[in-house]
DNA sequence: CTGTTAGCGCTTTCAC
DNA sequence: GTGAAAGCGCTAACAG
């Protein structure tokens, strides 16, 4: 149906691998029968075929973006400014979630399943398994990984633990004592420390200022606003409640402020909140939270695996580690004593 | 490098022909040589070359999702319910966003660019042009719209005319006579009817009512939340503020419940909003909103584009609408008359 | 049930 | 600067 790379050639009277040429840009091409060359193409309204010229070539100009959950804010972010970042380069996104069509558990990572698919991997905060992580390494593709360093591969991330105590240490410096660390799930897979390392840095500062965590200062928020206001509602039961409530994500903590409220809590005068992200609604409810950038970690990634994909000889094991900032709002305020 | 359909055949001794239709689950190989075949596949680690097959049979096995804006609450919920399930059917899921790289308008959406590339499309909300629209049109293949009906092609959205009444109904119900509509820009490209659909519903609903609505209720709220703020801000100073406002989305809605906040306005004694979407933090916050299902349009689209490749024959322009359902919260009362 | 054999449409040496 | 021709790895008749 489709107008093919003969059909350019016979109309243009050349041969088609001088079509091929002339179009890709490719030096020994008279300017002459580019032109030409050009007008009968789009004439023709012919477009390269990428399947033939990937079979030919063995580089399918495409990369794989692999979230464990697309829907969430973070990830969402992410891979938009990837997309963004890949179709300018004139890559194409092949986007690879892994929840189960029942949404509760996650699907096992099938890295081989990518074999022959694309040129590159961006993987965002994905918790692997040794195994999945081998068979990943197995494919000898560019790889990235977005939010936790990995040995052996490319990353792009924050440094969770100086986040974290920026957080915690902006609480002490108002004179919390009895601050409570929302995070993520307790087990934690291999190569998904961010809530490792953010629950570290809380501890980590806590503990220089000479405060012992209480265990019950710590409660799984999952990263999600529902879970985040069961964790504050857990909290805020206890006999002697935190002063003040850090959560590793802004959605958490949005959920603790609703919990808060529920309980007619007054946020920022009995109960201090922070969070981590820098999350489009925390400024609308004056949310003081640590910013990452994650737009920026993402199109990063993503240039950083179109790079090594040109350089093939320098497929570095770059990590790259971003700035966070520290934005005060109205969430937080000196404890009463 | 990777091992071919050649040696899968050698090895387990019998010909490419009969790999190919073994391991595809073709019938009329014999279930001895399917499981020597499968054995042998695996033991090379053989994945079939999408490339090669692709170029052999002209199908892609990918869908292509074409989202104006990724990192948008909807799109993001939509996106993931989709590559979940083309996930399951062992299809690739072709992110395509429209965003500039500066962020600002939306890039020209080239349609031919897809050409050979994707067995399907998914179209979330886009607002095409008619150019636009034409080429996709001259792609001949299924296409779907999610969020719009688009004639030729099938389509999966709300009735949001209904929606927007059932919003608007509840309001005057309680007693509100100046409701404010919050909606998108106004200037409306063709095929994106929500904003203009559901601005429809308010108006007529309020005509039914015996109002005449105002031109300064009708506010343009860009579907953001800081939009949303801004588009209150500009409401709550006029000489007559209205005592409702009905958003178009529940982002603008959050922004919305920002600038009462901010200006000491109480929701809802003093004020009531109601949004549009069933956002997660809508139940946080409390919002009265009228739920859409957002993942159900788009995995729905999903199948039905898998369905319409399965039935070449029945290519429909089936139009699907799914329903909504008002969700009572907390930011509804009756109007202080 | 299985093998042979043309392609699919492009890229890429190697000649000229 | 351009053309001829041999693949890239698989699939789909067709023959047996």
């Amino acid at each position: 149906m489709s107008a093919r790379i003969q059909d350019v050639a016979r109309e243009a009277g050349v041969s088609t691998a001088t079509v091929s040429r002339a179009l890709r840009g490719l030096p020994n091409v008279s300017d002459q029968t580019r032109t030409t060359v050009s007008r009968v193409a789009d004439q023709l309204g012919y477009v390269i075929s990428r399947s033939a010229s990937r079979l030919a070539t063995g580089r399918t100009l495409a990369i794989a973006v692999i979230a464990p959950f697309i829907e969430r804010w973070f990830f969402a972010q992410a891979v938009a400014a990837i997309e963004g970042e890949l179709r300018q380069s004139g890559f194409d996104a092949l986007l690879v979630g892994l929840a189960q069509p029942d949404g509760s558990a996650r699907e096992p990572f099938q890295a081989d399943a990518l074999k022959g698919r694309v040129d590159g991997i961006v993987v965002l905060t994905v918790p692997l398994t040794g195994r999945e992580l081998d068979d990943l390494r197995g494919l000898h593709l560019p790889t990235i990984f977005v939010g936790a360093a990995v040995p052996g591969a490319m990353s792009v991330r924050i440094d969770d633990v100086a986040a974290s105590r920026v957080a915690t240490r902006h609480l002490l410096e108002l004179g919390h004592r009895r601050i409570a660390y929302v995070g993520g799930d307790p087990r934690q897979p291999i190569n998904f420390t961010a809530p490792a390392d953010r629950r570290a840095g809380w501890m980590a500062s806590l503990r220089e200022a000479g405060i012992e965590p209480d265990p019950r200062w710590d409660v799984p928020g999952h990263f999600t606003a529902a879970a985040g206001a069961r964790a504050a509602r857990e909290l805020l039961a206890l006999p002697e409640p935190p002063t003040a409530i850090f959560c590793a994500s802004d959605e958490m903590a949005f959920g603790v402020l609703a919990a808060a409220r529920e309980r007619g809590i007054r946020v920022p005068e009995q109960l201090s909140v922070i969070g981590i992200d820098g999350h489009e609604f925390a400024e609308l409810v004056g949310l003081t939270t640590v910013v990452q950038p994650v737009a920026g970690q993402g199109a990063l990634a993503a240039r950083m695996v179109l790079e090594a994909l040109r350089d093939e000889r320098e497929r570095g094991q770059e990590h790259v580690v971003l700035p966070t900032h520290l934005a005060l709002r109205d969430t937080t305020s000196s404890a009463i004593t």
